[in-house]
DNA sequence: GCATGTCAAGTTGTG
DNA sequence: CACAACTTGACATGC
């Protein structure tokens, strides 16, 4: 059964999350900032809460959580922890909402840290404040209960195997909770399916494939030996498979493939995924719209869909 | 009122 | 060598 997911934001239901900057916080003083702070992380964790009903009434299977629910958590200067907010415990109360929601719909719940977070970087800085990053994705995946946090290779600095060697190496100093829920995902510049499956495998974590990225950036590997080659890493840790899938916007001939379309066109979506149990993020522009239709499209097509 | 620019962070590839 | 792309809302500033 498939089961596709959406990414963070929605277009058509009400659901909005709130931010703010560092720079606006800081000339404040700390209890001002922490007043503020925490205005919206309540705001966003009762917001996600709603995410998840909405996902669950629109008979969507998975959820990518957006990494600044808790905005600036990790920020050097502005940086905090729940317990340092006025309602630190009203924002558990709502992400364990979350969590009971999830588990008892079924709906599979994932993280996804953006470019920043980079565990092969030569740089020490960029090393330290990406572990950083990753541990505050560790505590909020805990909190929620999502079972993902997936990650790119980052760059390749000239070298690949020594940067995945350092990669490696930076894994070891990971928690527990984020170690038992890091993936890595095939980008569509650098990191292929052939570059990032010995080095899960080493680690003993699951290959998210991205049949966008592997078309932007082919390495030899067909579509079937691709997905075939991440279902074993799903495997080899007893867990549902999890991949992306997203269409081109200006279509396959043109130079730049990679900016994602609104819809996903349904004949990019591989016929080798339509016989699995997986777990597939749509990246589309009009999310959950796009989700809506593509369920439609492959139901049309006698694929059986997650629906509960 | 509306358009525009800025905001923590990395890296690659283009012009 | 500078800068756009990945991506999005909030707010300040200027017209």
């Amino acid at each position: 059964m498939i089961r596709l997911g959406l990414c963070c934001l929605f277009v058509d239901q009400p659901i909005r999350f709130r931010t703010i900057t560092a720079k606006r916080l800081a000339g404040l003083p700390r209890v001002e900032q922490l007043a503020r702070i925490n205005a919206i992380c309540h705001e966003n964790a009762a917001t996600l809460v709603e995410a998840v009903h909405t996902v669950r009434r629109l008979r969507i299977g998975a959820y990518r959580i957006p990494s600044p629910l808790l905005a600036r958590y990790t920020h050097p200067e502005v940086g905090y922890t729940l317990d340092d907010l006025p309602e630190g415990g009203m924002i558990r109360q709502h992400l364990a909402a979350v969590r009971l929601q999830s588990r008892a719909h079924g709906i599979r719940l994932s993280l996804h840290p953006d470019q920043f977070v980079v565990l092969s970087s030569p740089r020490r800085q960029v090393v330290e404040s990406s572990l950083r990053e990753l541990e505050y994705h560790g505590l909020l995946a805990e909190l929620v209960g999502a079972d993902v946090i997936n990650l790119h290779g980052g760059g390749a600095y000239g070298d690949k195997q020594a940067a995945l060697a350092r990669l490696h190496k930076n894994f070891a100093r990971l928690s527990e909770r984020v170690r038992q829920r890091l993936t890595l995902e095939n980008d569509d510049r650098t990191y292929t399916v052939a570059d990032l499956q010995p080095v899960c495998r080493e680690l003993g974590i699951p290959l998210v494939y991205d049949v966008h990225h592997h078309r932007c950036n082919p390495d030899g590997l067909s579509e079937t030996a691709a997905t075939e080659a991440a279902l074993a890493t799903w495997q080899a840790v007893g867990r549902e498979p999890h991949f992306h899938l997203s269409s081109p916007r200006a279509g396959w001939q043109l130079d730049d493939r990679r900016p994602h379309a609104d819809y996903i066109e349904p004949d990019d979506f591989p016929d080798c995924w339509k016989v699995l149990d997986c777990t597939i993020d749509v990246e589309a522009k009009a999310k959950e719209k796009a989700v809506l239709q593509l369920q439609a499209d492959l139901r049309q097509r006698g694929v059986k869909l997650w629906s509960r």
